[in-house]
DNA sequence: TGTACATCAGTGAACGCGCGTTCACTGATGTAC
DNA sequence: TGTACATCAGTGAACGCGCGTTCACTGATGTAC
């Protein structure tokens, strides 16, 4: 086996190992030693393929992102209307939180030591995610402008995200997740039609 | 003094201590010796107030949490119908996170250790926030039973709390914290109109 | 008021552990002749 | 094909540091007589 292809090999069972390490005990409970372990490989190694943890991290990130996309482009195929197909959107993002709980909260826990910035790739594949949104909301709303669009699909995006994470966590005594459905199709459904209004509009 | 009433200063001191060592350097920062240090105490006398550090921050939060239901009841005051309270309630909390943004942050963050509960007390705390939505919303819907109410006001929370989040956040390139409050008024209104519907409405 | 004693808040050096990262070494693989 | 050598991925013990927590001690304060 070529070098390099076995250093692919150990890169992507080292983004394994680290995925299933954070699925087990969280992006707090990542430790360097339970990843190569994991990987079966030494210690050492992951510094021969990984500038450090947070760079692995991104990777593990990356590929989680990945994933999310497919699911929720998955859960939006078949449905027989925009605002249909929109509010499947946000049911396949509450069903990837669901499914990969401490995975899916390490794309909003994992900080970069002070001074490093995420790199552009990484900030493209957040973008690439809200353009998933913004495709249907398109249809819905052909009026609206390019930068307009995306401005509504990240706040779309991002009351969903916050039902979600508050329905899942456990900062709410009360029903919790067992509704969180029914909340995500009324505010979807709700910002669905308040959307195309102006943003100065008053109350 | 008598002893009891110094032990309540120390504790106090201790908290806003640590109140600001988390404004500097956040809840991820947060050392013993740094609080210590600033409270003008020894190391060991944390430990003759507080049984621990996680102890200590959900003290913080506690009053953080005090802190932005004055904040947001205080937005909420001289409007003249429920519809404006509402935004204004999302403004002030958008305003709070801006300028508080990491101790506003440490609500969400902490942690118990594992196996450790959040006393009741605390999470009586997060339910009054609730309460605060809950009555503008119960005068704009009536209707509503007190277990759909409270559903509803947590739903409008969560997702004020997602559009605050990820519009201060390094989530999204673009526009990113500029645009927020026009957001927020955006959801809300749209909110307020899809509230009263059944939870169950079709797409 | 003065003295002896008890209490206990407050101290901070030291403990102990966890963990990211390094680096001198090993041994498998590839190359030259 | 066989031999000597070079390369370099891979190893894991050791380093170094940070930091929460403890505990034997100190000294200020209060109490009894």
């Amino acid at each position: 086996m070529a070098s390099s292809e076995r250093r692919a090999k150990l890169k992507e069972r080292l983004v394994e190992a680290a995925t299933d390490c954070i699925r087990a005990n969280g992006l707090g409970g990542l430790r360097a030693r339970d990843i190569t372990t994991d990987a079966g490989c030494s210690l050492g190694a992951l510094y021969n393929v990984f500038a450090d943890i947070d760079d692995l991290v991104v990777h593990v990130n990356s590929q989680t992102l990945r994933h999310l996309r497919d699911v929720v482009d998955k859960a939006g195929q078949g449905t027989s209307s925009p605002s249909e197909q929109l509010v499947a959107l946000a049911i396949g993002y509450l069903n990837f939180a669901r499914s990969e709980t401490a995975v899916w909260m390490s794309l909003f826990e994992h900080r970069m030591p002070a001074g490093v910035l995420v790199p552009q790739w990484h900030l493209d594949e957040h973008a690439a995610l809200i353009e998933q949104i913004a495709e249907p909301l398109a249809a819905l709303h052909p009026e609206l402008e390019q930068a307009h669009l995306l401005r509504r699909a990240r706040t779309l995006f991002s009351a969903v995200h916050g039902v979600v994470l508050l329905g899942l966590g456990d900062w709410f005594v009360g029903p919790g997740a067992s509704a969180v459905e029914d909340e995500l199709r009324l505010i979807v459904n709700a910002m669905i039609s308040g959307l195309a209004a102006d943003s100065t509009m008053p109350a």
